[in-house]
RNA sequence: GGGAGCAUAGCUCAGCUGGGAGAGCAUCUGCCUUACAAGCAGAGGGUCACAGGUUCGAGCCCUGUUGUUCCCACCA
């Protein structure tokens, strides 16, 4: 059956037939066990609209490594997968759809247009799920959740009616961010501002008594038509005698005041600011502490309205130029400059947001905001890397109220009914069938929709079946670990928080990992337009699922962004190969009848070194993973595996495995067998597949690695006496080979080592391996050796003499002792005077002084055996 | 304007509580050694951005400088 194993790992023939097992198996699936810890996990949900990205693909393996850990820990582990409807995303989708139809959303009205996006969840809401199986994600499928399912819609009417009946949401009419484009309201963290470049429009508007003109600068000569009012600071001595004249806005003709307020800074531009109250947010403010009407110049679309025949129906852009080009002619135009400055853009479209006034619903912040500081700062909830901390304190502390309605079908309908008779608003959580002031029928559902993240924000309990006290939502709730980017701190983690604090007196999660984003291999953002972004489903189908995993584990520290690098998919593809390789090697040399427990086994020296080793990477890989440090797990586990159980253990194996003692041999096979399959139960949470794989093809008990039980760390396989001694063989090794090697004596050419020492006994054990590893013919031990007409390389504990007349060249054998001499006395130097410091033997930790102690006795026992042998040297001249 | 990150080998990055600088890839040399050439054994390569400071001891802590990236902010 072994020799069947193909030499090369192919990801492609195992990876579906082992998930399909899983699934079967139901081993995902936590069955609220309430005697049990739990450990929850709640996915970041997909949009449905989204294909699976390499931030997608980072973020899920970093959650499926945390679950698979914990589940093997024993813990009633639930990783609770679903999908966000993303009100705007999908609606723009849709709505581009039926644009290339030729139909528009007037023509098939709300019903119709609901009956094709559900069409469209059914038909694409799938895709990203599947993605995230190909990638090995242990989601508890069974749990599957959408925003806009029957349940949190519940949970979304429970707290919109609960928050407005405590006056924590409301309506009002105010300056928002409009998106003309997608039509829509947007909240604050919706805008992104960019450098944009632009000018500067110097204006003079005339005073209306004929006593000359005052100059001002604009960005946005257009809004112009909405102006209400010139503002100038009151302190400004320039300005002192104006206030409160009145001016005459040019084209439009209209008388406007000269106000003083605070806002306006006296060293900027002229000194003067035109105050357009309805498409500038802080003319707004303005407009309030003055009392200045509100002029709306602009429709949904930001086209200039029918109020302004010459312009009507221009966009903001075409309108700028008209309207210039009239200002020049009216000669009110001073000069125009070159300037560059913020604009604000939505996030999903990149359109330039309009500041709008308009009717919205807004929750009130500040009482929610100061609880979820609170609990951070408490400590309730903690964010790894912890300085990301900043960044919700600094969007918390400043926040300004949500505006949570949008003007869209896509979504759940806002709960507020409006009486036709007496104007009476009735929020309620059933569909309300009259008004709850005056009992009339004739009431109407408010139009418009909640903000996605409004759903979003309930996602850690509405999952569980809040409002209702189930027993998911009392066992499972607060969850564990959110994980999540950076980025999506003030979208979601914040909402989320303060969502969790006031709906169920929790917070929502105890810890929040933070990732950075996977850019392009020379750092750029991935991004649709750039066409530089790499389709993590291209990746797994040409590596497999776990190099892809592996690669995305190893080198990414929390919270710093990461470069995706297609040679370190492939070195872990190479790993993935490795893994398979010494599991074939294993398999080829087990017998059917072996015994392979390694209970009651005789060690050998290098068998307690090697489980002594494991057992250290089991208390250190166990520590990294429960303090997030995934990057270091893996490549520990990577050192161990390559390095330390391939490179050496397996190749010191072949000794016994060939040789006539059957009982060494079944020692070797069971250590070997008992530290590979531990390894892979380490290394499962990474590399899920072929571990699962190869651990079915490996002696074990139980259905799958990923129900078995995680190592724990072993004191009775504490050896560090035997690993101190067969490093001592390791360096003798190392010592022959580098010698050989600078020789240029090819490994056919063997040689007799005679290995001088005072760990006489220790050399014994080693030597059938140092024999193959040192590629000797035979190897001898002893007190000295014959030294005539041999190589000779010194190490810390041993001098090793190979009798090579021919190579011998007595004055090279002495420059490079005397090279030797010069190194191992500059070690003994720094080791001297770190000692001979009486700063650092005092206030050093002892542990740390006595370390430097025995390296220096290593040191000065090499010197003397190099000084030996330069004595010989020079005796036989 | 405020805040944060980053600066370590040719490239991409680790470096956990301060104790003689690491990996992968690339380069060079030698090996088809019966698990693996997607491999094995070796080698070369670093003033840890710069300048101060704290400390017995600094890549790591503190201050400043430079470069770079990002987030936030109403200078019209």
């Amino acid at each position: 059956m072994a020799q069947e194993l193909a030499k090369q790992y192919d990801p492609k023939d195992v990876e579906e037939r082992i998930y399909k097992k899983w699934l079967e198996g139901r081993y995902f699936h936590a069955k609220c066990e309430m005697d049990k810890p739990t450990y929850t996990i709640v996915i970041p949900p997909p949009n449905i609209t989204g294909q699976l990205h390499m931030g997608h693909a980072l973020d899920n393996t970093l959650q499926d490594i945390l679950i698979r850990f914990k589940r093997m820990q024993g813990f009633d582990t639930l990783w609770l997968p679903g999908t966000d409807h993303a009100s705007i995303a999908t609606e723009a989708k849709i709505v581009e759809k039926m644009r290339e139809e030729g139909v528009t959303k007037a023509d098939i009205g709300r019903d119709g247009f609901l009956e094709r996006a559900w069409e469209w969840k059914k038909q694409y809401g799938g895709r990203i799920i599947e993605q995230l199986k190909k990638l090995g994600s242990s989601c508890d499928w069974e749990r599957e959740r959408f925003t806009l399912d029957e349940g949190c819609s519940k949970a979304v009417r429970e707290v919109f009616v609960k928050l407005y009946e405590k006056g924590l949401i409301y309506r009002g009419e105010r300056i928002i961010n409009w998106c003309p484009h997608c039509k829509t309201s947007i909240s604050d963290a919706e805008v992104e501002y960019e450098e944009q470049a632009g000018h500067f429009w110097h204006l003079r508007y005339p005073f209306k008594d004929g006593s000359g003109y005052l100059e001002l600068a604009t960005t946005r000569p257009e809004t112009l038509l909405g102006d209400t009012a010139v503002a100038v600071n009151p302190e400004d001595e320039r300005y002192k005698d104006i206030i409160g004249k009145t001016l005459i806005l040019p084209i439009v003709h209209r008388e406007i005041p000269v106000v003083a307020d605070d806002y306006v800074e006296t060293d900027f531009g002229t000194g003067v600011v035109k105050i357009t109250p309805a498409h500038d947010p802080n003319d707004f403010e303005v407009g309030l502490r003055h009392n200045l009407p509100v002029i709306n110049v602009l429709t949904d679309d930001a086209k200039i309205t029918s109020d302004y025949p010459k312009y009507a129906g221009m966009d903001r852009y075409e309108a700028r130029k008209a309207i210039v080009a009239d200002l020049e002619a009216e000669g009110a135009l001073v000069k125009v400059e070159d300037y560059s400055h913020n604009v604000g853009t939505c996030y999903r479209c990149s359109t330039t947001v309009e500041p709008r006034v308009s009717k919205q619903w807004f929750v009130k912040m500040k009482p929610l905001a100061e609880p979820a500081i609170a609990a951070v700062k408490e400590g309730e909830t903690k964010f790894v890397p912890q300085r990301f901390e900043k960044v919700y304190f600094h969007w918390l502390e400043n926040i300004r109220d949500w505006c949570i309605s949008r003007q869209l079908w896509w979504g759940h309908r806002i709960p507020a009914w409006y009486c036709a008779d007496c104007g009476e608003i009735t929020v309620s959580k059933e569909d309300a069938c009259c008004c709850a002031k005056c009992g009339s029928k004739n009431i109407e559902q408010d139009p418009d929709t909640l903000d996605t993240w409004f759903s979003s924000a309930l996602w850690p309990f509405s999952t569980l079946g809040w409002p209702e006290e189930t027993e998911e939502f009392k066992h499972y709730y607060p969850t564990n670990t959110l994980v999540t980017g950076y980025d999506i701190i003030p979208f979601w983690v914040m909402r989320m928080m303060f969502s969790g604090i006031e709906q169920t007196g929790q917070v929502p999660f105890d810890t929040v990992l933070i990732h950075g984003l996977v850019r392009d291999s020379q750092g750029r953002k991935m991004s649709k337009s750039l066409g530089n972004g790499v389709d993590p489903l291209e990746v797994i189908d040409q590596y497999g699922a776990d190099a892809l995993r592996f690669s995305l584990a190893t080198g990414n520290s929390p919270g710093n962004d990461m470069r995706y690098i297609p040679e370190r998919v492939e070195a872990s593809r190479n790993f993935a190969n490795k893994l398979w390789n010494a599991a074939r090697f294993i398999l080829m040399n087990l017998e059917n009848d072996n015994e392979i427990s390694i209970e009651g086994r005789e060690f050998a020296l290098e068998d307690k070194w090697i489980l002594s080793k494991y057992n250290r990477l089991v208390a250190e890989v166990t520590e990294n993973l429960e303090k997030f440090e995934l990057g270091l797990a893996v490549q520990k586990l990577y050192d161990f595996i390559w390095d330390v159980f391939c490179d050496w253990y397996i190749e010191i194996c072949k000794s016994r495995l060939n040789g006539d003692d059957k009982n060494a041999a079944d020692t070797a096979r069971g250590v070997l067998v008992y530290v590979f399959t531990n390894t892979l139960k380490l290394l499962h949470p990474f590399m899920p597949f072929i571990t699962e794989e190869i651990w079915q093809s490996l002696p074990h008990s139980g259905e799958s690695i990923m129900i078995s039980c995680w190592p724990e760390f072993a004191e009775e396989l504490r050896f560090e006496n035997e690993e101190g001694e067969f490093e001592k063989i390791m360096a003798v090794i190392k010592a022959v080979r580098n010698r050989r090697a600078e020789m240029n004596v090819p490994p056919s050419k063997k040689a007799k080592v005679c290995i001088a020492s005072a760990f006489g006994e220790t050399f014994d054990k080693g030597k059938a391996y140092i024999c193959r590893l040192a590629f000797a013919s035979e190897v001898e031990t002893g007190e000295s050796f014959e030294a005539e007409g041999a190589v000779r390389v010194i190490t810390d504990s041993a001098t090793v003499y190979m009798p090579m007349r021919e190579l011998v060249d007595f004055t090279a054998e002495l420059e490079r002792l005397q090279k030797d001499m010069q190194k191992a006395i500059v070690d003994k130097e720094f080791f001297e005077k770190k000692l001979n410091n009486k700063g650092f033997v005092d206030k050093a930790p002892a542990a740390v002084v006595e370390q430097q102690r025995v390296q220096l006795k290593k040191v000065l026992d090499k010197i003397d055996m190099i000084n030996e042998s330069i004595e010989q040297l020079k005796a036989m001249q």
